[in-house]
RNA sequence: GGGGGUGUAGCUCAGCUGGUUAGAGCGCUGGCCUGUCACGCCAGAGGCCGCGGGUUCGAGUCCCGUCACUCCCGCCA
């Protein structure tokens, strides 16, 4: 729904109302969907009580529009109208013409007649995407003449004076249409690309979901504090982009790979509940749902509360957002309501063979070693991984009894060639005299009764299959989780238009680093080990638990939290065990402890990627398609010409000098 | 750094086991058309078949190399 304020002559207001935001289905209903939303009106504005300044406009005619192009219904039959918009479409009748005249808030068919000499000429002649005003009456279509597709469908305009205030030449990338085109081509010509009603409805979209954010933390008691871009670099995590500074020759700054130290000085600064939607760079490569150099984090961080209270919070932002937005175009789609499903590590990676389980694959993993290693088990192979040490995941394939061999042979290629993986056995249960038999190349390895209990044990009945994945624990582990969505998808397991979250909890603060062979952080290097520092002196280390956590949604890993190690000396040991001397460690993050040193509430939070919930909510893959601006995969800004040569004086003036890299042979 | 896919007209794509002059739709140019909304009809222009090398009587097609884009692995506290 929309409001409408009362505004003299031909400029209206219009805006959003809904609140916290709008969804695809509101946005689809009504096209004119204000970007901006005027200020509650003030005492002062006398004249006008309920216009605020800021909209008042003069009587005389607007120099480029009355409405905007989404606007006009038949309520508006007979009035002189000015618009201005891009011609999005051409239909030229010889002796009578159309156009589609477009802008940010709709399309309006306007009608051009040989009697209205000059204007008839310049639509003749306009091109489309050039920029064009128009004046002349609205005027009711005939019934039969009618667009129901277009909210303007019941009306045109009858143009009776037109100018190009912007001339289009030849498009490198058509706007009209809803063809795929070259991500490159779209990049280059990404102001074109945006035009586009897809991308153009995203990105409002992603505008929407912001402000619902900024409102759910709002009302949930955040405030937004600003943290440095210029920082120092950070010894952990990614690689940082750098910036020399020049009022310090050899030394650099570092962009924020997260505003992590500055969100907890905040919380040591006594302002309790911080949120921000930060940018973050960090200089790593790019995949589908992983922006090239920089991305944005909806960064939150409170003091004096556990694990729970952070959930809460997130949950009702969940809700707010999700919620609020989970409708797309006319299809519903479900949202899970809070409380999420809280799971342990260590079950994630058994049931779902990762840490961000699709919940929407009902297919869950279990582990059937046990019934590899009986005497009357004959199937070597496993056997032998076993005995080094190896386990077995099965997975069950419901209702796969019946596909085509192809279909085994299909996933054990895969297993093989895109996996680097000995294969996928597996069995297909079926009824024999009214008993469960197995089939399948392996299935004659086992005796009846070992079968029956694999088959209790994974959940699989008559006419399903179950699929093995022998190895070490975590190549076994993650071969069972490709699988598992693999077949899933193969089979159509996966619901559709819902969003299934968990909690992902009890994270190893450690893991074992077997290339370089040491303990490194397993998750988050400032997170509060469970037990604090009596458990890093007094356990194996890789046995202790940190207050750590993932929220996932369908699969993707949205965002990442803990409760924060405020105690100066259980943090200097959390990082000598993983390897850092206690005088590095003070050096490296000398200003967080310090703070610790002088009061320092405990706290903890969270990191939510904005960029995937938009991905998620617009039903993208890919989140290119929901940034405006994106870089390409190689990290270039293709629009601007970034990375670019810096021009001599200016490395002169940063004391720097460029050494290429060796040739290549 | 490694693996896969793609690369033919401005754009989307077809082009078979190698074989005459490389095609279609959209767009563009010109002409016709007074109710279209993916308007229609007629005509035309437009190609280093990503680039380099090789095999062959002959290469868009086969082989080798290379470049670009993309997906994945590594990486991403």
């Amino acid at each position: 729904m929309a409001r409408w304020r009362p505004c003299r002559d031909h400029v209206r207001v219009r805006w959003a109302a809904g609140s916290p935001g709008t969804s695809w289905a509101d946005l689809d209903k009504s096209p004119v969907t204000c970007a901006f939303r005027p200020p509650e009106p003030g005492p002062a504005d006398a004249e006008h009580p309920k216009i605020p300044a800021f909209f008042r406009v003069e009587t005389k005619m607007h120099p480029y529009r009355s409405h905007t192009c989404g606007e006009l219904t038949k309520t508006h039959v007979g009035e002189t109208v000015r618009l201005s918009g891009w011609v999005h479409r051409k239909r030229d009748h010889g002796g009578l013409l159309f156009i589609d005249l477009r802008d940010h808030y709709g399309l309006t068919q306007l009608v051009f007649d040989p009697d209205m000499g000059e204007a008839f000429k310049v639509a003749e002649q306009v091109r489309t995407e050039s920029v064009l005003r128009i004046d002349g009456p609205v005027v009711a279509r005939t019934e039969d003449a009618a667009n129901t597709n277009l909210s303007t469908g019941a009306i045109e305009v009858q143009v009776k004076d037109a100018t190009v205030l912007s001339a289009a030449q030849e498009l490198p990338l058509p706007v009209f249409g809803e063809q795929e085109y070259p991500e490159e081509t779209r990049l280059r010509y990404r102001f074109l690309d945006l035009r586009r009603e897809g991308m153009h409805k995203r990105i409002v979209l992603r505008s929407h979901l912001i402000r619902a954010m900024r409102n759910s933390m709002e009302g949930q008691g955040f405030l937004d504090y600003q943290t440095p871009i210029l920082t120092a670099s950070s010894p952990e995590g990614a690689r940082d982009f750098l910036v020399p500074s020049r009022l310090h020759p050899g030394k650099f700054y570092a962009l924020p790979q997260a505003p992590q130290q500055f969100k907890q000085l905040t919380m040591v600064a006594g302002f309790d509940r911080y949120y921000q939607i930060a940018a973050c760079f960090r200089d790593e490569d790019a995949r589908a749902d992983r922006s090239a150099g920089e991305f944005y984090q909806l960064d939150v961080e409170m003091s004096f509360v556990e694990q729970e209270e952070v959930f809460n919070v997130m949950e009702q932002l969940a809700a707010d957002t999700f919620g609020a937005f989970s409708g797309k175009m006319d299809i519903p789609r479900v949202a899970d309501k809070p409380p999420f499903v809280r799971i342990p590590y260590k079950t994630s990676m058994l049931k779902y063979g990762n840490d961000k389980p699709d919940l929407r694959n009902p297919i869950e993993i279990v582990d059937i070693t046990e019934f590899f290693t009986p005497d009357e088990v004959s199937f070597k192979a496993f056997k032998n991984v076993i005995a080094q040490g190896g386990i077995v995941r099965g997975i069950p394939a419901p209702g796969a009894g019946s596909r085509p061999r192809s279909f085994f042979d299909k996933l054990n290629d895969w297993a093989r060639k895109d996996q680097g993986a000995a294969g996928l056995g597996y069995i297909i249960f079926e009824e024999v005299d009214g008993a469960l038999s197995g089939k399948g190349p392996i299935a004659k390895f086992f005796p009846a009764a070992v079968l029956t209990a694999m088959a209790e044990k994974a959940g699989v009945k008559v006419g399903d299959a179950l699929f093995f994945a022998c190895d070490k624990e975590a190549p076994a582990a993650n071969l069972a989780g490709l699988a598992r969505t693999r077949i899933g998808t193969t089979l159509e397991l996966i619901e559709k238009d819902v969003f299934r979250f968990c909690w992902i909890t009890d994270y190893p603060i450690y893991e074992f680093n077997e290339t370089e062979g040491r303990i490194d952080f397993s998750h988050n290097p400032f997170s509060m080990p469970v037990g604090g520092l009596e458990a890093l002196e007094t356990q194996d280390p890789l046995d202790v638990m940190g207050q750590q956590y993932d929220l996932v949604c369908n699969g993707y890993e949205l965002g990442s939290g803990a409760i924060r190690n405020a105690d100066p000396d259980c943090m200097l040991k959390a990082f000598e065990i993983a390897g850092h001397a206690p005088e590095d460690t003070e050096k490296n993050f000398a200003g967080m402890i310090n703070a610790f040193r002088l009061g320092a509430p405990p706290h903890g939070g969270i990191a939510l990627g904005v960029d995937r919930i938009v991905m998620l909510l617009a039903d993208q893959a890919n989140i290119r398609e929901v940034t405006m601006y994106p870089m390409n995969q190689q990290a270039e800004d293709l629009l601007m010409g970034a990375p670019s040569q810096p021009a001599n004086h200016q490395l002169r003036e940063l004391h720097l000098r460029h050494i290429p890299p060796p040739e290549k042979k």
